[in-house]
DNA sequence: TTAAATACATAAGACATTAATGTATTGTTT
DNA sequence: AAACAATACATTAATGTCTTATGTATTTAA
């Protein structure tokens, strides 16, 4: 089952960028299989937060777009820019010490929680 | 230094709860001071956001408040409701899945965890 | 005695996300 | 061959949460 949907919230940027980051170059729909294949389910983008998202990111510059075509079908890969691999980075850590801070606030190692 | 705000989105309830968890009975300024404690002043949080949270979380009938006087000041006490146990257990457990899916797709090392 | 901290609260606006909808192509099943 | 599901892009209206700003009033510390 998928997480209720505001836990996700504001963590799209973070996981479209690491996504981008370990695949050189991605599409739209592409990702939101990966994310949901990694995640068992749990994780589901959908198509109304992810194209505003990436549009967000290329108008800021940390992702290029270039397209192509797939038969007569136009397909739009995604590739980090020098500034969006430094984001990434950033993004991640950050993320990272987010996580280990709500673990200690909500005690998630120790007992019944 | 703080989080960024987007990352902060959606936890909310889930700290609210586990601090009345922890505490029998607070008040939301103490709330807001334990939190910023707790978290080593990363987790700060806005009157703007906690008390429409407070309201809402009582209105849903997840925590019920006593209002009494210290001297001349009204200081609004909120504590769990059985209901709002029961949330709270299920919501640190979801967060605890949550961090855990989180930290493989973004492939994060994290002290402890 | 004056500023900072305590303690409640609301309101306007910003922002991200959901849910719904749309278009069109490609692959699969009947 | 027709029908349906999956692929792949995208936009829009509505919703919900949070930030920033503002307001009132009391208590404590400089």
């Amino acid at each position: 089952m998928a997480y209720s949907s505001e836990l996700i919230k504001g963590t799209l940027r973070t996981i479209l960028l690491k996504m981008l980051s370990d695949h050189s170059r991605m599409y739209g729909y592409e990702i939101t299989q990966k994310v949901k294949e990694l995640t068992a389910d749990k994780i589901l983008l959908t198509e109304g937060a992810l194209y505003p998202a990436l549009h967000a990111l290329e108008a800021e510059g940390l992702i290029k777009s270039e397209s192509e075509f797939i038969g007569k079908r136009v397909r739009k890969y995604y590739r980090l820019s020098a500034a969006g691999k430094k984001t990434q980075k950033a993004k991640s850590l950050e993320f990272a010490d987010f996580l280990n801070t709500m673990k200690l606030l909500l005690e998630l190692n120790i007992k019944g929680i």
